[in-house]
DNA sequence: TCTGGAAGTTACAGACCGGTAACACCCTAG
DNA sequence: CTAGGGTGTTACCGGTCTGTAACTTCCAGA
C-alpha cells in the first residue's frame, strides 16, 4: 500500500527496488517475500525465477545499495574536479543530509545487526562496501594534503556511523545534530598538524 | 545447546538472563520463545506466566541491560572518587574493552535496528538509556573541567556508537581499532581549549 | 500467424511463530 | 497432613514464513 515503487519496468527490477525500500523501512526479517512481491505488483513465483532464495535477494539488494554509494564518490569528483578538500567537505554535507533523510540508519549496518550468522553471504558484501568506503575517504583525506589521513578518515567514518545509529535510537535532535560541527572541527584540526 | 546460563535460580531470572544472551547473539527476531525457554531449562507456559508477551520480555531484557550499564558509572566513581577526569579515561578503557568483547554491537542499537515500529514499547527504553548515558558522559566532561563539555561528550558518544557498529560490519581490525587513540586525542584537544 | 519464453495464478507443503488450555506435579507454609 | 501456588507437560490454535508444482495467460519476435 504505502510501499509503492510499482512503475512499469521489468519485474526483476521492480522486485529489487521494492525489496530495497521495504528492507530499509521495516528491516530484513520484518518483511516477507509475499509482501515484497505484492508491493512490487508481481508474485512469488516470479521472484523465485529471478532470485534463488530470499538470502540471494538480500545480497542483491545490498549490492545495489553499494553500487549507488559508489556513484557518490564520482559525483564529488565531477562537482569539484581535482579539489579533494572540497570533495571532503561535500562528503560531510552529504553525510549530514543522510542523517536528516529519515530515522533509519545505514542499510548495511542494520543488515549486519539482523543477519547474525557469521558466514551469511550478505556479510561479505557488507564488509566489502565498508572497506571500499573507508578507502575512498582515506584517498580524499590524503589528496587534501592531510597528515595522518588514515586516522582522520577512520575518525570521520566512526563519527558518521555513530551518528546514523544515534538518529535511530534517540532521534535527530540527539548527539548527531552536532555532526557537521564535529566533522568540520576535526578536518580543521587535522589540517593544522603538519602534512608529513 | 551452546547457550547455557541454566544455573539453578528462579525460572523468571533464568528466562530473562537467557533471553538477554540469546537476543544479543542471534538478534531479537532471530530467536523464538521456544528456543529461549528450552535454553533456560523451562517451558513456554512458565515464560508466559511471568511475561505477558514476547514484546514485554524484550522490554524487560533491555531494562536489565540499562540497569547494568547504569552500574558502570557508579563503578567509575568508586574507583576514582571525585576525580572526574580519571573516570573519563576509565570510560574510554571500558569502551575499548566492550569493542573487543565480541563481534556484536550495542544491544540497544541492534534492537532499534530490528524493531522498526515507531511506537514499539522497546523504543522508549532505548531512548531513555541512551539519553541517560549521554548525561552521565556530559557530567564527567563537565566535572573534568572541560569547556564545551556537551560537544566532547556527544563526539565521544558517536565515536563509540560508530565503533560498535564498525566492529559488527568490518571487524575489530577496522577503524574501531583506533578508538582509544581518537578518544584520548579528543579529550586532550578539548582540555587544551579554555574551560569557559 | 505461429511459437516460445516470460510472467501470472492457484494451491500447497512443511516448518516455525507467538500464545493458550487443561491438567499433573511438587514443595513449602500453615 | 493438607492446601495452594509455582512449575512442568502435552497438545493445540491460527497465522506466517520460505519455497515449489502445475497450469494458464500474455506478448514479442520470426
Amino acid at each position: 500500500m504505502t510501499d509503492g515503487v510499482v512503475e512499469r519496468s521489468r519485474p526483476r527490477d521492480r522486485i529489487l527496488e521494492t525489496a530495497r525500500d521495504m528492507f530499509h523501512k521495516h528491516g530484513i526479517k520484518g518483511v516477507g517475500v509475499d509482501a515484497i512481491t505484492e508491493a512490487a505488483g508481481t508474485n512469488k513465483m516470479t521472484l523465485y525465477r529471478h532470485f534463488e532464495s530470499k538470502d540471494e535477494l538480500i545480497v542483491e539488494c545490498l549490492r545495489a545499495t553499494a553500487c549507488k554509494a559508489g556513484a557518490m564518490w564520482d559525483a564529488f569528483e565531477a562537482e569539484y574536479p581535482g579539489d579533494k578538500l572540497a570533495q571532503l567537505h561535500a562528503w560531510v554535507r552529504k553525510a549530514a543530509d543522510m542523517l536528516n533523510a529519515d530515522g533509519r540508519g545505514c542499510d548495511m549496518a542494520n543488515a549486519a545487526a539482523e543477519l547474525t550468522e557469521p558466514d551469511h553471504p550478505a556479510r561479505r558484501v557488507i564488509k566489502e562496501l565498508k572497506e571500499a568506503q573507508r578507502e575512498h575517504l582515506v584517498a580524499l583525506c590524503r589528496g587534501a594534503g592531510i597528515g595522518q589521513a588514515e586516522l582522520l578518515a577512520d575518525t570521520l567514518s566512526l563519527l558518521l556511523e555513530g551518528a546514523r545509529v544515534s538518529v535511530q535510537t534517540v532521534g535527530a535532535e540527539g548527539p548527531s545534530a552536532q555532526f557537521v560541527r564535529m566533522a568540520e572541527g576535526l578536518i580543521l584540526s587535522f589540517r593544522g598538524s603538519a602534512a608529513i
